[in-house]
DNA sequence: TACTAACCTGTACG
DNA sequence: ACGTACAGGTTAG
């Protein structure tokens, strides 16, 4: 019996992942090159590969968290209300790619464009009965051309995807690397990648490469700082330049502490559902 | 250093 | 119907 339940759906609509469904009780989703199908209650999880990735972070001490991130007042008042919330803990390239993606575009847009490439470049594969794409390689990513890519609706992030996968591919970008280096390091490696800027690197580094700290600043944040903690954090100014973002982000982490990206989750949570926006 | 326009694509709104 | 705005940003200048 778990202490704090899973919820499914909260979790998974909350902007991590885009290759999920629902069927009838069972959620299913891509991960790398695993399929995972996961219920709620009873709380279990099947995958293709039958690997333990720990995907819901249940390794987690959400005791722990959850205490040290409700010392800000909104942030416990966001886990009173969504306790079922969880960061996911996601394929590395996947991860990568989806972000790289996200820029400047639509949840329902990524969603197409993901399942597009998978479709399209992934291996196909049978997983309790239902038919999946499986994401592909990084090498098959840098290999396909560039109209290829844009038949997945990939646009002017054609570039950026080709590039990314490339230099993946390439072993230039070692994921279990930055797993294991701190933040900083992680964040200036993945800076210069053509295509991840501050917001995506913090999304690639809290979602798959264990850095909790990480605190993804996207136009929403930004809103939701400005609501509640104008007076600490003096934004003013409209654009977030690089030097800004750092400095804003020291600040967060001095502020909301260790487990800053588990805060940012709760965050968005509570307010994209108190505004009711659309939300898939 | 700080700021902004342009950018693929799809959808929602008037 | 058809233009305009906007969508969980980044880059070039």
């Amino acid at each position: 019996m778990q202490k704090y339940a899973v919820n499914l759906s909260y979790t998974i609509n909350s902007g991590q992942v885009f290759l999920w469904e629902k069927d009838d009780l069972i959620w299913h989703g891509v991960n790398g090159f695993d399929v995972i199908s996961v219920r709620e209650t009873p709380f279990e999880i099947n995958s293709l590969s039958q690997n333990k990735s720990d995907f819901f972070r249940e390794s987690d001490d959400l005791d722990l968290i959850l205490k040290n991130i409700s010392n800000d007042e909104i942030v416990k008042k966001a886990v009173r209300l969504f306790p079922g919330l969880r960061l996911l803990r996601q394929d590395p390239f996947q991860c990568f790619i989806s972000f790289i993606v996200s820029a400047n575009s639509s949840i329902q847009n990524i969603q197409r464009i993901l399942k597009k490439i998978c479709k399209k470049f992934g291996t196909k594969v049978k997983f309790e009965g239902k038919e999946f794409f499986l994401f592909p390689e990084p090498k098959k990513l840098a290999h396909a051309s560039t109209s290829e890519l844009l038949d997945c609706g990939l646009g002017y992030r054609t570039k950026a995807v080709k590039e990314a996968s490339t230099v993946v591919s390439e072993k230039q970008i070692d994921f279990d690397y930055l797993k294991k280096t701190n933040y900083k390091n992680t964040k200036e490696i993945l800076l210069d990648v053509y295509g991840i800027g501050n917001k995506v690197a913090d999304c690639i580094m809290l979602f798959s490469l264990e850095k909790l700290e990480a605190f993804p600043l996207d136009r929403w944040m930004v809103r939701i700082l400005q609501k509640y903690y104008s007076k600490k954090l003096h934004l003013n100014g409209k654009s977030l330049t690089e030097k800004k973002y750092n400095c804003l982000h020291q600040i967060i982490v001095d502020h909301f502490g260790a487990y800053a990206g588990y805060s940012q989750q709760f965050l968005y949570k509570m307010e994209r559902d108190l505004y009711q926006k659309k939300w898939l």
